[in-house]
DNA sequence: CGAATTAGTCACCAATCGTAACTAATGTCA
DNA sequence: TGACATTAGTTACGATTGGTGACTAATTCG
């Protein structure tokens, strides 16, 4: 997004790429050129034949070298907000990123907490704050939580990037209680000593079980 | 979008228009004017400095003359899939319209049940399937089913709407239990006699407060 | 009248949830 | 070494919610 094409491109591809620092979800911003605190997301125009999910990759990949351990788009936004580019519309996608993942060098790209974020286009201030609730939404659809962890992990670490995610406590038997109801991982024989206390079993990510459809209203079906 | 323009636009905004037409879904569809029993969903190409939304809108009421009474963006499509127009990408909408709404006159439109639809191009085929899962996954968060119903009505209608949206029967006794904990309806003393048994009470949709967040793990906060 | 039909409620049991209290295994420090 | 703090993990139990069949209620039809 930096680099600034001849044309004007028909829409942009917008990426909200977010990863936990010092307890804290932030999100990747890009400084504008022009402008001395002025930031946006990172955003490219598409190229030609190409999916938009795989845009959406490379432009994660040609800011932090590796792409996002999860995505998923938000949508198409416009509504007459300003935007970076000229175009009229934006499409939109969230990127989780596993923590310790170093901002690109260069001073140009910084890690924002989301709750102290700079100024930024109207559409993309919108944008943002669609992605971090399709996160908190996509949670328990999805196996979010996971993919920030390395392959093994305590299930303290795991419910505390639960809570980290949904920015809620959790208790601790229930956490257990629905995690291994729904499936999910599976112990090792691995225990990791974490300073005192009593040493904690090391777990594995591993669905075992379509896990049932998630009811709001709870209705419930004829057997 | 049988109107062509000039030029072509730089995206495209589909809309899939749904209504319950003897007890199926069906979905509105336009006749390409060349090829004889081609089908398209309607679109067009946005007009400069309308929101998407409201495009969404104006396409809905050039078609059916009323606009639907619920919509929601599915999403931008694209990923290389064949589309009427030329564009590479198109950004979806899902009405939904009151029973008993007519189809436009002079054979260009008709409804088609979801489940014998006619061959569309791959996006548009795509665009459709998402629109059907919108719409049921969107069912229990939001109040969709009562849209489709007259201001008033009997329990019984409103499961009945239930049932033909999700495509599965619910238990009656357990419907009325998870509507009453939801404070959505409230009785009137007007009752319907509708042929043979006991006449139904009529009641109207009046949410009384928020449903709490829906959960799908089911995680356990802290109090 | 009684049978059929549709509306609406109740009651019971099973499953799940929310929570506190418990056991277990380690480190710390007198 | 032994008491204690600390973290992990389990158990148990009352409260709530869910699933279901059977019940009562009000009407039409013959």
């Amino acid at each position: 997004m930096p680099e600034r094409r001849t044309r004007k491109p028909p829409y942009t591809i917008d990426v909200v790429l977010l990863t936990p620092v010092r307890g804290q979800l932030a999100v990747l911003l890009c400084r504008v050129p022009e402008g001395r605190d002025k930031w946006t997301l990172p955003w490219e125009g598409p190229r030609t034949g190409e999916a938009l999910d795989a845009a959406a990759g490379r432009i994660t990949k040609s800011v932090l070298g590796e792409d996002a351990v999860w995505r998923e788009q938000i949508g198409a936004f416009g509504d007459g907000k300003r935007h970076p580019s000229d175009t009229e519309i934006s499409v939109g996608f969230v990127g989780l990123v596993p923590m310790g993942t170093p901002s690109p060098v260069g001073g140009v790209y910084a890690w924002f907490p989301i709750a102290d974020i700079p100024q930024l286009a109207p559409r993309q201030r919108q944008l943002l704050d669609s992605a971090i609730s399709m996160v908190r939404t996509r949670m328990d659809q999805s196996p979010v939580a996971f993919r920030l962890l390395p392959q093994m992990f305590t299930l303290t670490e795991l419910q505390q990037m639960y809570e980290f995610l949904l920015a809620r406590r959790l208790h601790k038997a229930s956490f257990r209680r629905a995690l291994h109801g729904a499936w999910l991982v599976e112990p090792t024989d691995e225990w990791r000593s974490e300073g005192r206390g009593r040493p904690a079993q090391l777990y594995r990510y591993a669905p075992r079980k379509r896990r049932p459809a998630q009811r709001g209203i709870r209705l419930d079906f004829m057997s």
